[in-house]
DNA sequence: CAATTTTGAGACGTCCACGTCTCATGTGAA
DNA sequence: TTCACATGAGACGTGGACGTCTCAAAATTG
């Protein structure tokens, strides 16, 4: 049963997205399983992060596929996205959180992929007009992957309810992130400039 | 010189924002001490965590304090806010990441506090009909804490320049958040509905 | 039912980070 | 200069998590 390893890696995700420094025990003790089979399916901790780390990027992956994240409309494209990400948000959170620590290529590598996938889509958004050009296309992929991991956490945690979570992504990015039709975009300049509060 | 202690806990928070599982060894020598200097100013790892997590929350608290959030026009006071809260940004990517998992209950109680004031922002910008009420004042609390502290790790990491950071999250945050003059604003239940591309 | 495999529980030994100590060096004040 | 104090470097003991092992119980398979 090649599931079962990555059940341990789903109960793995949502101890050590919260606390990093959990001992293995509670690792084990959360999958249900022993700690001793917990070492016969991972050689150490080590490697079960890395696996974890591994599943996370292969999920995230695996979401901007099958949501066609490189082709078509790109507003659509994020619905699609947030759409098919989110169930997965928890391991948004912890590579969030974990973020760049690894030391093997092969991850950093994916990671670099992923991250450039995404890059792509927001850029792709802005020279089709859809996406303000104020912001970077790197400040949005940033903004868009903390905001995923931001509602895995808050999911955990029982601060939002899973059916809201699309929802709330997607209203609130592309708000932010939508060119306004009517309303003429603000230069970067002259919104840097330390406006006060109200006229 | 009590300035020490906290320019030590700030490099701290830079180490351990990142590398939760850090050795005492790494933070010394990032906070350009010793090891002996580090045990001689707090008593061992547990305090010296227990009191980042009473900094951040303190440094927060003032943020509040000083952009006087509580007060005002919300979207003003979300304004003020982030450009306060931005130079602490990485101090609360320490606290999204370490989140709940203190033992003590001052810092618990610290916590609940300012989630509390964040929470009070935005309900009340709801009242004023600034906000959008779609997203419930608990989502948008979330969403721009977890947006705040994505931008302490990316100013970390370079992939942000400091001097764009409060721009970015004022732009894409309100963008999202605040409620648009002329578009009637669509129901959650018509939202919720699963819509699909483009007509 | 019998045989094989898998799992859980527990007992070890090992290793490393932590906490404490001492001592030499460096720094500031008298 | 001299003294008092703080700091750095290093050694040392300890505790606890980790990794490995064994054995009994349970599950699976025939």
């Amino acid at each position: 049963m090649a599931t079962d390893r990555d059940t341990v890696l789903e109960a793995a995700v949502s101890v050590l997205s919260r606390r990093p420094t959990a001992h293995l025990d509670e690792i084990a003790r959360a999958a249900g399983i022993s700690r001793a089979t917990l070492h016969r399916l991972f050689p150490g901790r080590e490697a079960l992060i890395r696996e974890v780390g591994l599943l996370s990027l292969h999920r995230f992956a695996a979401a901007l596929d099958t949501a066609t994240a490189g082709e078509g409309d790109a507003e659509a494209a994020v619905r699609r996205l947030v759409e098919v990400a989110v169930p997965d948000a928890m391991l948004c959170a912890f590579l969030a959180g974990e973020n760049q620590l690894y030391d093997d290529e092969n991850i950093n590598a994916l990671w670099e992929a992923q991250t450039e996938r995404l890059h792509a889509l927001f850029l792709r958004g802005q020279q089709q007009g859809v996406f303000r050009i104020e912001l970077s296309a790197a400040w949005l992929s940033e903004a868009f992957f903390d905001l995923v991991a931001g509602v895995g956490w808050a999911i955990q945690d029982g601060r939002l309810a899973p059916r809201d979570a699309a929802f709330s992504i997607t209203e609130l990015f592309l708000g932010g992130a939508l060119r306004r039709a009517s309303s003429p975009a603000p230069t970067p300049s002259s919104a840097r400039s330390t406006e006060t509060d109200k006229p």
